[in-house]
DNA sequence: AAATAAGATGCATATAATATACATCTTATT
DNA sequence: AATAAGATGTATATTATATGCATCTTATTT
């Protein structure tokens, strides 16, 4: 059981863009500073913006910002839109074979165990996994905010 | 995010023998009654018998049966069993490259999640999927259990 | 208007994980 | 010796995932 590189670059980025504070990040940024693939990371943004969870605008001096505040975004709402597939087994996804669907007891153990999962991860929002550390954070990934005048 | 065939298939298998009330099956006769693939089932037969969940002797009239009560058999330990790898995120597993790995805050929240997910699963054991619907189960499988005599 | 800097999109490819098949070996029973 | 079962190792197929590339659109600046 693992999640996709695919969601934990999407939280990365969603990381790295609550750690710029407002200010407008662009992708290239973002992957340079986490040293992962620019085309996939564009993907990711893309998803994202679609969900309404990033605001992106093109051209020069365009860029990503959080479409809502960092507090608002939940853990688990954020996997839940990153993972492409949350089907545990096969009687959860499309066409299904399972012989004993109908009388299958172990699915409802399953998605229980699942909702189990996503409540514990909607109790953290991105804020809480990036303010505490802050500083921390920034300087691993040299961020350096500009400072208003 | 999903579990893997093979353990949802290592679940079947352990619910089909639980259902024959203690006696033997052979892996044939399992993978006929689910419709899958026999080597693979083997290979999990032979993986479970190696984590002491199965029991299994060679031979004419060999076999598998259960090494343990199914009232013993949790759940959430046997997805820990049959699942090949748990690492949510690239730093949870070999080769980790993320460069915030030292701060990040989303390591704990995952396992965190991830614990959960399993305390949940283990709240249930083998016998409680398949007892309450033993008869339907049996029925769908074409179990048929030989009366002692 | 042209140049440039950004994201958007579609297609192709590479890689890795998973599932499946096949062949052969071992063990136990009859 | 024959047969029925599981054990094991290797090879292959399939699928999911990750990555790369080319082109397009949009916005800003000059
Ligand atoms: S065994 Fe149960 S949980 Fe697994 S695929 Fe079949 S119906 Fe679903
Ligand atoms: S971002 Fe955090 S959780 Fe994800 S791989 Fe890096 S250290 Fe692990």
């Amino acid at each position: 059981m693992r999640l996709t590189q695919h969601t934990d670059y999407g939280l990365r980025l969603l990381m790295y863009v609550a750690l710029k504070n407002g200010q407008r990040c662009t992708i290239r940024e973002a992957a340079e500073s986490f040293a992962i693939s620019r085309n996939h990371l564009m993907k990711i943004a893309n998803l994202l913006q679609h969900h309404g969870v990033l605001n992106a605008t093109r051209g020069k001096g365009g860029g990503l910002q959080l479409a809502k505040p960092a507090n608002t975004l939940r853990l688990g709402d954020l996997v839940q839109t990153l993972e492409p597939d949350m089907a545990l087994a096969e009687c959860l996804g499309e066409n299904n074979q399972c012989v004993v669907t109908s009388q299958c007891l172990l699915i409802g153990v399953l998605s229980d165990a699942l909702h189990e999962f996503l409540r514990t991860l909607n109790q953290y929002t991105l804020e809480d996994i990036c303010v505490p550390k802050q500083s921390e954070l920034r300087s691993l990934l040299q961020i350096e905010l500009v400072t208003a005048e």
